[in-house]
DNA sequence: CCATCTCCTTAACGCTGTTAAGTGGCTACG
DNA sequence: CGTAGCCACTTAACAGCGTTAAGGAGATGG
């Protein structure tokens, strides 16, 4: 007579599906409702499992964040240096990895604990290296906080890897700087190029930290 | 017979006030219908002055960097370092003289184009100071995309300069955090001291723009 | 066999951004 | 002087939102 129970939901699985809903529809397009229709439930479920629709938003980026330690191999030997570059090459590509992935990302805070595992580790090894806890906290979240600040406005332009959001035309940009030619130069070192121009960012960042905290 | 005729609304006087609400009721609460019953005015009014709330918004934002400019003396004498100093401190400080204000205006663009009229003369400064184009957009937005990263986290601890959120105890969080006594330890690096911190952060990001583009 | 717990549904609430249609007053024009 | 038309708004309504309350079906345990 089919009276087969579906096998319930867990935290896990409504995460997982919201992270597909999102990359469909993007944030502004993410309810309860369109979350719900494909879990094959109705919103008010979700409510068994979280409190609230921003505790949703939390489990979300604790998800992304385990994806990205997962994807992102952080070895003992790493120096300092390489340890910045791969961690934050290693969030950039798992924020880009969703549409609004670094605005739902910055909006939350983790469930858990996974990620002060993975900041003992950066802060042993950047320690390890002589710096102070103080400056090994400066120089990761100086990172951190650049790399999070790069994305938030990429995914304003770009909001997945192949597609770019409206009303950023290059050419018309052009034509509105006319009488400032300098910034309408400027335009193709600002909303082109990504990748390079993060790296480039970066690099700025951490010589910063060699030359204030490896000399004096 | 008092047949005074309301003085019509317009963009301005509109942001202005949407600007006030925002800082009352944050922006979750920032609805239309707040910002029209503080003009004495019903919320579909606010449809003849700008097409969508997106639109109203962005002269939100426009106007704080209306403020900012208006609050920050840049002069032409100014050195590269000062420049980036002046430049991004008025930036956090504009941000956080509102609730969500880095939310706000990194959600937006700008209408008009003051912004273009600020760019090229920094972009002048920096070139006449021997940096090339390239190098000037990279020096500044990723002083940019610092302090607009930083400040979003600040204000997702503490709204407003003198108002902390909820769960963001250092009791509990030191609790939590037993096992991982770094982390733990760098709570008070991360939660707290936000001036200073900002402060030193923007100082490695100069150095690091020095070490790389002003020796070799 | 009944009680209880788990996990979900149905119904409803007040709120949101937004559109369509209508309206009173002011200005310009024949 | 009358009226056409525009400006700046109101009223009414719509679909969709997050969220709560109440209830119910199926499994579990005594």
């Amino acid at each position: 007579m089919s009276t087969e129970r579906r096998i319930p939901l867990d935290r896990k699985r409504v995460a997982d599906t919201a992270l597909k809903v999102l990359n469909e529809v993007g944030l502004d397009g993410l309810s309860l409702r369109a979350i719900a229709k494909e879990l094959d439930v109705k919103a008010p479920a979700l409510y068994w499992h979280f409190k609230d629709k921003q505790a949703l938003l939390d489990e979300m980026a604790t998800e992304m964040y385990r994806r990205m330690v997962a994807d992102v191999p952080l070895v003992r030997e790493d120096t300092w240096q390489e340890r910045l570059l791969k961690s934050n090459r290693g969030l950039r590509s798992a924020l880009l990895g969703y549409r609004d992935g670094a605005k739902v990302f910055s909006g939350s805070r983790f469930t858990g604990n996974l990620h002060a595992v993975q900041m003992e580790d950066t802060l042993r090894l950047f320690t390890e290296a002589g710096f102070t806890l103080a400056q090994a906290v400066r120089a990761t979240s100086t990172s951190y906080l650049y790399t999070l600040g790069f994305v938030s406005e990429e995914q304003g332009v770009q909001p997945l890897p192949d597609e770019r959001r409206e009303g950023y035309d290059m050419d018309e940009r052009a034509r509105l700087m006319a009488d400032f030619p300098m910034s309408a130069a400027a335009g193709a070192e600002i909303f082109q190029d990504y990748g390079r121009h993060f790296e480039e960012g970066l690099d700025l960042v951490i010589a910063g930290i060699e030359a204030r905290f490896r000399s004096g």
